[in-house]
RNA sequence: GGUCUGGUAGUUCAGUCGGUUAGAAUGCCUGCCUGUCACGCAGGAGGUCGCGGGUUCGAGUCCCGUCCAGACCGCCA
């Protein structure tokens, strides 16, 4: 008896033969002249009983145990008697009778209980990630982060592409996101940066003349955080030579398409549905819309631009909209107190107010209704499609204030009132992009997406005279609400990349000292080029149905960015300071 | 950088209007128990009410500051 067994891969197959097992006890029920344990490893649980007429000693050492020991069982699998099965429990029909037991190790009593269930606090889980990650949701978590890894590699492997690593010490460019730096200690007073994505490398590789590249990439971005944003992630990149967008796209759909079927066992209906930028906008509210559902942003400016009503009609001659969602049938479920809520929801992203009607025998209420004449009324509810029963909400205010508002609050109700299937995948391809967004705050355009990015060809010529009008070359997956990922074609003529930075403000030196090395490489015969990236962590998330980020990374940091269960960051000695030539001001 | 929520037994939480000895469940310990599976029954131990200051005769409770965790806004090309 030497050989190993695995609890979960026991059934009644295995009834009277002799196993070994090796694990931890997941519970011990000390009946008194009997002992059972739930005996957990890696790939589940099985109940191991200690009877004293099998063995005595053995109940004896079993009565020691206590949860979380690790021991080592050996016995027989016997079938339970009719009334004994758990049906609840995967090895519910058979048991281990025991004939010996060691304890290998001892455990402390562990700081929580070590179940299916996480209701304990973030930063407890965090501290003993080990235990927590102990549990069957999360090691399933794990499991699907790996078979969705597996599933990616081997598509892309069969497709002809090679996977490579890129440099994790590399250079910092004050375009996007903060880096997070290193500091040099041969170069006093010089840091690398950790990369926010390969996308640089991985362009020099299409120029090295690999055409297809992939890797599963970790990026590190020093900003906040959030439930869906993590400072270090992993990203699948890709880049491709000669391939069109629509090339790239068609790739990714059937990775997706493979990925869906290995790990979830869907078959997702391909091509996915494309929809610009815009569309996803002026619909939804978002760029990243969830599509699941309707209840789509209704614009009611031209309905109102004349209004007696000022909130409206001054909102609309100032350049900014009206807007309103249609909560269909839910007039009644609404109360004052419930819609004093929603407008301190909505006022978050800038809403100076939530107006509302309701309508009910063909005539609308609400504080907003002596307002309106009943030509307005009746323009709204026509572009409402309004009936009895329905609550309509309205947002006046900028373009952008009215999208983010009414956006936020579309998928707040949308999950509230259940309107969509939270089983179902929802894929979606945002296309036509704005090249470059204006930002206020430093007067010049700014990369929406990367500066490399390819303008669409029939815009292109209009790139120095009338940048904001410029659509950009790109392409974002979304999945039920989440951005993915995305991807452009690239620059490949040195003019053009020169051209889009001109565009974002650079000189010519500023260019060189930044980016030469690329504007160069760019003259040596760069292929046409591109690819996308899509984001791992997330993607598992919701193969996973998780909510969290967290739930899907083995060693996550906190909201601060911090790792509990080593203490990172900390501070360093001064020798480490002085060998970096830092010094540090007094805090 | 900002807004909000939370921090009380190992854990999850309750704690009324500021007032006697801070509770429950679960976990833990001890005893009993041969078919349990969230075993059961009986008993027991377990508290810096996050930390610092203030108001008050008196603070878990009110005020200020601070730390930690979470959600969100800004930020995230």
């Amino acid at each position: 008896m030497s050989k190993r067994h695995h609890a979960a891969t026991l059934n009644e197959t295995f009834v009277n033969t002799d196993v070994l097992l090796k694990g931890w006890v997941q519970r011990r029920r000390d009946l008194g002249g009997l002992i059972f344990i739930d005996l957990r490893d890696a790939s589940g649980v099985i109940q191991v009983v200690f009877n004293p007429e099998r063995n005595a000693e053995a109940l004896k050492i079993a009565d020691e145990v206590r949860t979380e020991y690790v021991i080592e069982v050996t016995g027989t699998i016997v079938k339970r008697d009719e009334g004994t099965v758990n049906k609840d429990m995967k090895t519910g029909a058979i048991e281990v009778m025991a004939s010996s037991i060691t304890i290998l190790n001892r455990a402390k009593t562990p700081p929580f209980v070590i179940d299916g269930k996480t209701d304990v606090s973030e930063d407890l889980r965090l501290k003993y990630r080990y235990l927590d990650l102990r549990r069957a949701p999360l090691q399933e978590t794990i499991k699907v982060r790996h078979e969705t890894t597996q599933s990616v590699r081997s598509f892309l492997n069969e497709d002809g592409f090679l996977e490579m690593e890129t440099p994790i010490l590399t250079k910092s460019t004050p375009e996007g996101a903060r880096d997070y730096l290193v500091p040099s200690r041969v170069h006093p007073g010089e840091f690398y940066a950790l990369p926010q994505s390969p996308q640089l490398f991985k362009q020099m590789i299409m120029m090295s003349g690999f055409e297809k590249y992939y890797q599963i990439a970790r990026c590190f971005r020093d900003e906040d955080l959030r439930a869906d944003r993590q400072p270090e992630f992993t990203q699948i990149d890709i880049e491709t030579s000669f391939m069109t967008s629509d090339d790239i796209m068609k790739m990714t759909e059937r990775m997706m398409r493979k990925v869906m079927k290995d790990v979830k066992g869907i078959d997702i209906q391909t091509p996915f549905e494309k929809m610009s930028y815009d569309e996803a906008m002026t619909r939804f509210g978002s760029d990243k819309p969830d599509t699941r559902f309707g209840m789509e942003l209704i614009d009611i400016s031209d309905e109102v631009r004349e209004s007696s009503f000022n909130v409206f009609s001054k909102t609309v001659q100032q350049g900014g909209k009206v807007s309103l969602l249609n909560v269909k049938g839910k007039a009644s479920d609404y109360s004052r107190k419930d819609i004093d809520k929603l407008t301190s929801y909505v006022e978050v992203y800038g809403a100076k107010g939530l107006a509302w009607l309701k309508k009910a025998e063909g005539a609308f209420t609400g504080p907003i209704a002596k307002f309106l004449s009943d030509e307005e009324k009746e323009g709204i509810s026509n572009c409402a499609e309004a009936e009895d029963g329905d609550l309509l909400l309205f947002v006046a205010d900028t373009k952008d204030v009215v999208y983010s508002s009414l956006g936020a609050l579309r998928l707040k109700l949308g999950k509230e009132l259940e309107l969509f299937d939270p089983s179902i995948f929802q894929f979606l391809w945002v296309v036509d992009w704005p090249l470059l967004e204006y930002d206020e705050e430093t007067s010049r355009y700014v990369a929406a997406h990367h500066p490399f990015t390819m303008p669409m060809e029939a815009d292109k010529e209009r790139l120095l005279s009338d940048p904001a009008s410029v659509r950009a070359n790109a392409y974002d997956l979304v999945l039920n609400g989440f951005e993915l990922g995305g991807g452009s074609l690239r620059n490949y003529e040195r003019k053009e990349q020169e051209n889009m930075f001109s565009v974002l403000g650079f000189t010519k030196e500023q260019a060189e000292e930044q980016f030469g090395f690329l504007l160069e490489a760019l003259e040596y015969g760069a292929p046409p080029h591109g690819g996308i990236a899509l984001g791992l962590d997330r993607l598992v998330m919701l193969l996973a149905g998780k909510t969290n980020l967290r739930d899907t990374i083995l060693f996550p940091k906190t909201a601060s960015a911090s790792d509990l269960l080593t203490s990172a960051p900390s501070e360093v000695s001064n020798n480490q300071l002085e060998e970096l030539s830092i010094q540090l001001h007094k805090k």
